[in-house]
DNA sequence: CGATACGTTGACGGAAATCAACCCCGGTGG
DNA sequence: CCACCGGGGTTGATTTCCGTCAACGTATCG
C-alpha cells in the first residue's frame, strides 16, 4: 500500500477555499497518509453506533450523512462532495450519532486519527483551518435548521440548490451555472423533511418559473438571481473565502 | 479590572462532563482573564454581521442563538445555559451568521480571542477540549435536524424537554428531574418551527398524559422514560461522559 | 388601575402528507 | 426479441397536521 497519492488534489482544493495555503502546507497535505477504496453507490462508509479510527475523505463522488429515526424515516444531515471529510468530527467524538454513505460510486480515501493527530501537531496551522472547517459544517446545519424551521417547501428547495452551486463550484464542479446532481427526488425529501410528491409538485413549479432546469443528472440554473430570491439565500455562512460571483 | 476570577466554575464542570480534567488543567482554566458584565433579559449579545474579537461563556443565565428570516419570523438555533460559550466558532469564523441573545438577565464573561488561541497553544489538549465541545454543538444542530424533519410536534417538543433536561443536569441545575425554563411558549416555538398556538395544544396534551408538569418557569418531568419515548430521546449525541441515570 | 405580556381556546383555511395509480425507461433473462 | 421487472418520476383525490385569525383569560407591574 503506497502511502503517499495525488488524491489530495481535491483536499487542497476544498481547503483552499476555505483560507490560503502557504506552498510549504501544500506540500505536506500531499504526504498524508491514505487508504484508498473505491465504492458502489448507496453504500454505507460509516454507521450511527460504530467507532471509527479514521476519517474518510472524499476524493471523488458524493455522499450524504443521515439519521434513520423510529419508524424507519430517514433523515439527510448533509450532501458531500469531493475535498470533504464529512466525519472529521470523529476525531473527537468516539461514537457516531449518524451515518455516512454514498450516492454514487465514489473513491474514497481513508486517514487515520493518529496519523491526522500528529499531522495537526506539526501543522497547527492547518489544524486550525480543519476546525474551521467542521465549524462550516455547523453553519450549514444552522441554515438547514432555519429552512426547515421557517421555510416552505420551495425556499427549502432553492436553498439547497443555491448551496450545492456554491459549495460544487468551489470545488470546480461547476461550468456555467451547469452541474451534475446525482440525487433522486426521494432524497431531496428526506433531506429537506418533504415527501417525494411534494418535491416533484414544487420542481415543476421551479421550472414552470424557469428559475431552473433538470434532465438525467444535470441540473442548470437559468435564474440565478430568481434562484437566490426563492431561497433568500445569502452564502455569508459558507464562509469562502472566494466570493466572486456570488 | 480583574482578570483572575471564580467565574470560570461554570466552565469547568461543563468541560468536566466531555472530558475528565487534569487539576493543573483546572488551575490553568481558572487564570484565563475576563471581563464580566451583566445584562438584562432579551438583549444582543452579537450580532448577524459582527466581527467579534472575543468569545462570550455564560456564567448564570440563559441565552439562545438565532437567525431572523425576511419576513421578520425568527427561528430559534439552539439554547445555552451556565458553562457554554455559544460563540466559541467565532474564533474561527470571523463573520457571525447568526445572533446571540439572552432570554434573562445573566452573567456573562467575555474572553480575548488572542487569550483564547494562547491558552488552547500552550494547553494543546483543553484546545482539543474546546473544539469538542464546538463538535457537540453541531450534533446538536444534527439532531434538532432530525426533528425540524421527520418529526410532528409533540415529538419535537418532548426531544427538546429531554435534551434540556439532560444538558441542566450536567451543569447540576437539575434537582430531582424539576428545572428552571424561562422560556415562552412562542419561543419554544420559534425554536422547533411551530406557531405558539400549537405549541400551547401539544404542551397541554403532554401534561394531560403527565408527562410533565410546568407552572410558571419550572417544569418537571413527571414520567421520564415517557417523554423520552415521545421525543425518541437518545442521549448519545450529547457525548457526555457521565452517563448516569440518562 | 389600566397596560402589557403571556397563556388559552375555538373556528377556519392551507400547505403538505398520504394513498393510489400510472408512465417511462433501462436492464435482464427466458 | 420481447416480456417482465424495478426504480424513478408524474398525477389526482383525499386527509391531516398545523398555521392563522381572533377573542378572551390571567398575572405582573409601574
Amino acid at each position: 500500500m503506497e502511502t503517499i497519492h495525488p488524491h489530495t488534489a481535491a483536499l487542497i482544493r476544498k481547503l483552499e477555499s476555505l483560507a490560503p495555503l502557504a506552498p510549504e502546507e501544500k506540500a505536506a497535505l500531499l504526504g498524508l497518509p491514505l487508504r484508498l477504496k473505491t465504492v458502489a453507490a448507496d453504500q454505507d462508509i460509516v454507521c450511527e453506533g460504530d467507532r471509527p479510527s479514521e476519517c474518510c475523505l472524499i476524493v471523488e463522488g458524493f455522499a450524504c450523512r443521515y439519521n434513520l429515526t423510529g419508524e424507519g424515516k430517514r433523515q439527510i444531515l448533509s450532501f458531500h462532495i469531493g475535498g470533504d471529510i464529512p466525519d472529521l468530527q470523529s476525531l473527537h467524538l468516539r461514537v457516531m450519532d449518524h451515518s455516512l454513505g454514498t450516492l454514487v460510486p465514489s473513491k474514497l480515501a481513508f486517514i487515520q486519527h493518529d496519523a491526522l493527530r500528529s499531522f495537526m501537531r506539526s501543522h497547527p496551522r492547518l489544524g486550525d483551518l480543519f476546525w474551521r472547517d467542521t465549524l462550516i459544517d455547523a453553519a450549514v446545519f444552522r441554515q438547514w435548521i432555519v429552512g426547515l424551521g421557517r421555510r416552505e417547501a420551495r425556499g427549502r428547495i432553492a436553498h439547497l440548490l443555491c448551496e450545492l452551486l456554491v459549495r460544487l463550484r468551489a470545488a470546480e464542479l461547476v461550468e456555467d451555472h451547469v452541474f451534475g446532481l446525482p440525487v433522486t427526488q426521494a432524497e431531496l425529501g428526506d433531506a429537506l423533511g418533504i415527501s417525494t410528491v411534494h418535491v416533484n409538485r414544487v420542481l415543476q413549479e421551479l421550472r414552470g418559473e424557469n428559475l431552473i432546469s433538470w434532465r438525467g443528472e444535470t441540473l442548470q440554473v437559468l435564474d440565478w438571481e430568481g434562484l437566490k430570491q426563492a431561497g433568500e439565500f445569502d452564502p455569508t455562512y459558507l464562509h469562502l473565502v472566494k466570493r466572486e460571483a456570488l
